[in-house]
DNA sequence: ACTACATTTAACGAGATGGTTAAGCAAGTG
DNA sequence: CACTTGCTTAACCATCTCGTTAAATGTAGT
């Protein structure tokens, strides 16, 4: 059974949610990292930073590699272009520069546009 | 306690998770709703919609007025902002090139000087 | 083979989530 | 007042989440 796209931007968003891995994915964005680097940077256990990447993994945020004993995880951020591009449809209504109700016809005239 | 910035992302991203609850701020895009009126739009009971815009108010996706017996919900895309300058910074990690880089913040700057 | 080390898996517990149905509340209507 | 209506709250259930500690797995070194 294929994952659906909704399905996809449920995974990353709740992989987001949590705290700790957001920060994780700020380290690996710094630089690449194994699980002990990651076990000494946040105050978990070794097995809770295990679980955190399988998560991240799972909604392919990570990519992660083999090297003798180490497995050393690198930044994916494909998924978090489609997270954007989902926000991004919203902006329009935070954009402090437009009223609502220039929002709303922005909104009309992009619809009307297609 | 004053909710961390941190928190506050968390619970956005959270609320983002489910697929029914993007549906719900995509609904109210296009027009304010009542319960009812999302009761009716989404297979799920009454209690189900009232919880969902109970986790969005609670993440400032929304915001609810009461007239008679009906309550309204509105979106509030702020939230949002944040949720999207957070993905921003890893724009560069997805974007193919650099040059593409320098032509989204062009864009972002020229949007800005509107 | 034995030992050391990096990581994962298993098992557990507290608390959240997302759905349901049934009951409660508040606001208009006969 | 009694009744309906829109919505919320309560209670329940199955499942997931995030942490822990202890055991298992796998790779390297001697």
């Amino acid at each position: 059974m294929p994952a659906t796209a909704a399905d996809q931007l449920s995974t990353v968003f709740s992989a987001l949610a949590d705290p700790t891995r957001r920060a994780i994915l700020a380290e690996l964005a710094d630089h690449n990292a194994t699980v002990s680097d990651l076990t000494a940077t946040f105050p978990i256990s070794m097995p809770a930073v295990s679980r955190h990447l399988k998560v991240l993994e799972h909604a392919s945020l990570i990519s992660r590699s083999q090297q003798g004993r180490w497995r050393t995880s690198q930044l994916e951020a494909a998924p978090l272009r489609d997270a954007a591009a989902w926000i991004e449809r919203y902006r329009r209504y935070w954009d402090a520069s437009l009223d609502r109700l220039d929002a709303h016809l922005a909104a009309i005239q992009a619809a009307d546009r297609r």
